[in-house]
DNA sequence: GTTAGCACTCTTCATCCTTGAGTGCTAACT
DNA sequence: AGTTAGCACTCAAGGATGAAGAGTGCTAAC
C-alpha cells in the first residue's frame, strides 16, 4: 500500500514531529533525514501522504502533523517488526530497586507506577491484582464477640480481604469453628469469583446440620464479593502531562486530570479491553472516551502463574514515544509477574 | 487598632475581590457599598490601609487586593464574631445523603469529601480514621498453613487490619489458638499506639511458656504497627481550582496539583497542626509547604467519643469564602461524629 | 520521475496607539 | 480637621498594523 521511500518520509515526519511538537516541513525533512531527495519530491510524497490519510495539516500553509492512522501504522508495522527487545541489564536494575522497596505486592504495583512514570515522564497507572481471579487459599471465620463475626479471606497472592458482619442471633463459638473448617474443605483453591455459585448451590445438601446458621453467614460471604470491585488504581506523575505542550491550555490539562481523577473511567478503561495481547496501545480517537480522544494509552499485563491479574499502563498525548514506552512496559511486566511470584514463595 | 470605617471600608474590599477577583477601586466601594462617604475618602482609608498591610496593589495604577494579614482579620474577628452558626436543615439534608450513600466509615469518609467539594467548588479532602488512635477490639492468630499465620487487628471502629507473616518453625494450631486467647485478653481495649508498650513488657513474664513462639510473633505485629501509617487521604473535586482565575496560568495549576498528588505533603499539613480548634484555619503564607503559600486551607475535626480520630478540609485560593466553608466544614464535623457513632452501634 | 523557482498563504511577533480604570495630590469646602 | 472635587499621571489591556519566516502548491525545465 505504501512504498518505500513514502514510508520512510512518514517515519521521518513522526520521528521529527515526536521530538520537537511542531508540524513538520519538507525542507526540515530532506535537510535532516538523507533520503536522497530534496524537498519538493518530498513535498509531493507528503501530500500524497495526507491524501491517503496519514498526515494532517493545522492550517494551509503550515507544516504536517501525523495523524492517528500514522501513529497506528507506525505501531503495527514499524515498531513490531523491529527493535522492541528488552533490555536485560536495565531490567535487571529495574527488578532489584523493585524489589528492595516493596514488601508487599500494593506496594510493589505502586513503586511500579512511580518508576515507570519517572523512566518515561508520562502519567503511569496500575491496577493492584484483581481479587476475583485469586484462588482462595483459606476462609476462616472469628468470632469478635457474641453478636460480630469478621470473615477473613486469604487469597494465593497473599491479599487478604475481610468484612465484619452482625448476626441477629448468637453462635456460639464451636459451631462458627466447623463452618469455618468445613468452607475450608469445601471451598480452598477455587477461584473467588466461582465460589458464588458453589455457594449458593450444593452447600446446604451436604451440611445440612448447620442451614440456619449458614443461611444468615453465606449472603454476607457473597455479598462482600459483589461488593468486591474495589480494585485499586495507582497513578503517578499525574502532572506530568504539563509537561507536554499540547496540554499547555488550560482547559486541556483540566478535562485530561478529571479524567485521570475518575475512577470509575479509568477502570473501564483499563478493565474493559480484551487482555488478550500482553502489550495494548490505544490510539487517540481509539479511545472509548471522548475526553481523551488526544491521548495515547498504551498497557501491559502481569500475571500470576498463567492467569493474567492485573494490568500496569501508561497514558500521555498521541505525540508519544511508543517504543520507549513499549519497551519500559515489557520490562514491567515481565518483572511485576516475575517478583510477584517471587514475593509469594518467599 | 482600626477604626470602624477602616473595618467597614476593609470589608467591602474583601467581599467584593471574594466575588469579582479583580483588584477593587475606591470608586466601585463607594457606588456599591453604602458607607456615606466619596471614593476620595475612601481612596485616604485605603491608602492608610495599605499602609498597615491589610492591602496591597499590583501595580501602582490598580485597585487594592487584600493581603493574608486582610483574611486573617476577616476571619478572626468579622467571621468569628458573628453569623457563623449551623443551618440545621442542611445539616440533616447532608446527614440524610451520607447516611444513604455509605455503608461502611472509609466510604463514609469519602462521600463527605464528594459532597463537601461539591457544595463548596472547592478541593476537598479528608483523612480516614486514624487507627493508631483506635481502641483494640479483637485480636486473633489465624494459622493459614504450617508456616503461614495471619494477624487480625479489629479496631473500635470497626477497621480491620492484617499482616500475614512467615514463621522459620511449625506451630501447632492449639499453641496459636492459646496464644491468640492470651493476647486477647491482655491487649483488648488498648489503644493501637500504646500496644507497642505493653507488648515489649510484661507480657513475656506473664506467659513464659510461650516465650519462644512469642518471641517471634510479637515483633512482627509492633511491626504492622510501625508500618501502619497508612492512613487513607481521600481527595475529592481536584480540578476545581482550574475554575480560579488565579489558577489559569498552567505552571500555578501544575504546582498545586503536584502539591495535592503527594500523599506525604498532605499528611505532613494535616495531621501537623494542632488539633486544638475544631476549626483550624490557615492562610496564604502561614502555609509551611511553598508551593501552596497562595492557597488557604481549612480543616474541621470529626470524633469518636472524646477523642479526635480525623480531619476533613478544603483548600483553595486564599480569595476563599471563608464563610461557606467554615460553616459547612462544622456542619461535615458534626455529621461525621454522629454518623460515624451510629455506623458502629448499628 | 525529479527538481528549482516562485507566488501565495498563514502564523507569529513586535510595535504603536488608544482606552479606561485607578491612584495620589492639592485646593476648596463644611 | 475631616471631606470632597478635580486633575494630572500611571499602567494594563486590547486592537491595528506590518514585517519576518516557514511552508505549500504549482509550473516549467531537467
Amino acid at each position: 500500500m505504501l512504498d518505500d521511500r513514502k514510508i520512510r518520509v512518514l517515519c521521518a515526519v513522526i520521528d521529527s514531529y515526536l521530538r520537537e511538537a511542531e508540524p513538520v516541513g519538507s525542507r526540515t525533512i530532506s535537510k535532516e533525514y538523507d533520503l536522497g531527495v530534496s524537498s519538493a519530491t518530498i513535498r509531493n510524497e507528503m501530500s500524497d501522504l495526507e491524501d491517503l490519510g496519514y498526515l494532517n495539516k493545522p492550517h494551509s500553509s503550515s507544516g504536517r502533523i501525523p495523524s492517528d492512522k500514522a501513529y497506528r501504522f507506525y505501531v503495527n508495522n514499524i515498531l513490531k517488526a523491529e527493535k522492541i527487545r528488552m533490555d536485560v541489564e536495565k531490567k535487571e536494575d529495574i527488578k532489584r530497586i523493585l524489589i528492595r522497596e516493596s514488601r508487599e505486592i500494593d506496594e510493589l504495583i505502586q513503586n511500579s507506577a512511580k518508576i515507570l512514570s519517572a523512566i518515561t515522564n508520562y502519567t503511569a497507572m496500575a491496577l493492584s491484582p484483581q481479587i476475583k481471579k485469586m484462588k482462595l487459599k483459606h476462609i476462616q471465620l472469628v468470632p469478635i464477640d457474641e453478636r460480630e463475626v469478621l470473615v477473613v479471606l486469604v487469597g494465593d497472592s497473599g491479599i487478604v480481604k475481610n468484612t465484619i458482619f452482625r448476626l441477629d442471633q448468637d453462635i456460639a463459638y464451636e459451631q462458627l469453628e466447623r463452618i469455618s473448617n468445613f468452607l475450608n474443605r469445601k471451598l480452598k483453591g477455587l477461584t473467588m469469583s466461582s465460589i458464588k455459585g458453589v455457594m449458593s448451590g450444593e452447600i446446604f445438601k451436604e451440611f445440612y446440620d448447620y442451614k440456619s446458621t449458614l443461611d444468615r453467614i453465606i449472603p454476607v460471604i457473597i455479598d462482600s464479593f459483589e461488593r468486591n470491585n474495589d480494585v485499586e488504581v495507582y497513578l503517578d506523575g499525574v502532572t506530568r502531562i504539563f509537561d507536554f505542550p499540547e496540554y499547555r491550555d488550560t482547559e486541556k490539562a483540566k478535562s485530561f486530570i478529571s479524567f485521570i481523577e475518575d475512577k470509575e473511567q479509568l477502570l473501564n478503561v483499563l478493565l474493559n479491553n480484551t487482555l488478550k495481547e500482553d502489550i495494548e496501545v490505544i490510539i487517540g480517537e481509539e479511545n472509548i472516551y471522548d475526553t481523551i480522544k488526544d491521548c495515547s494509552l498504551i498497557t501491559a499485563t502481569y500475571k500470576l502463574g498463567d492467569m493474567t491479574i492485573g494490568k500496569i499502563g501508561v497514558i500521555g498525548p498521541t505525540r508519544m514515544d511508543y517504543l520507549t514506552v513499549i519497551s519500559s512496559l515489557k520490562l514491567f511486566s515481565a518483572n511485576l509477574s516475575e517478583i510477584i511470584e517471587m514475593l509469594l514463595k518467599r
